[in-house]
DNA sequence: GCCAACGTTGGC
DNA sequence: GCCAACGTTGGC
């Protein structure tokens, strides 16, 4: 079991969105960059646990939790000539971009917000702080994870 | 395979 | 809205 950190904008789809879906589960679809595809292909599995980042917002940080519930399949998007994601050099023969379904667990009272987070020890390997750091969907450390739920408590929803 | 141009990300 | 940082593209 491992853990991650999905970025999201939350005027898009944050938090509130996963936790009204149908199932409180929602495929995690639109991811355009290698190596982010690269893990969610490759490494992201069934029962991973997943921090759901804001960005690009008012409260930017850490939203809340989900759970894989589906692991990396092709990202029918790329696919769709309609929509924002569409690649047309990509083929459902060789699918280019993946995407994984991940499910709703809690929603932190408070926001963990980043300038907490860069305060916080034992993290700075953490891709979120370096400098520069594109990545949205990026490995976090047993500890970090652990650290890092410390400091979102007091939170709702079960544990 | 280099690298300049371009587009995107994302904090501020 | 600004702009620095970064990834991707495409000409050569």
């Amino acid at each position: 079991m491992q853990y991650w950190l999905f970025k999201t904008e939350p005027d898009v789809f944050g938090i509130d969105h996963l936790a009204n879906r149908p199932q409180q589960t929602e495929h995690w679809d639109g991811v355009r960059n290698y190596q982010a595809r690269n893990f969610l292909r490759d490494e992201v599995k069934v029962g991973d646990q997943v921090f759901i980042y804001h960005s690009s917002c008012d409260q930017i940080g850490i939203a809340g939790l989900a759970e894989v519930v589906r692991a990396g399949y092709p990202d029918h998007s790329q696919f769709d000539p309609e929509s924002k994601y569409f690649d047309p050099k990509s083929s459902p023969e060789n699918p280019r971009w993946y995407m994984v379904d991940v499910q709703f667990r809690q929603k932190f009272t408070r926001v963990l917000p980043l300038t907490k987070i860069k305060q916080l020890p034992g993290i700075q390997e953490l891709g979120l702080v370096k400098k520069g750091h594109r990545l949205s969907i990026m490995p976090v450390m047993e500890q970090e994870w652990h650290t890092l739920l410390a400091a979102a408590e007091p939170r709702t929803g079960i544990s």
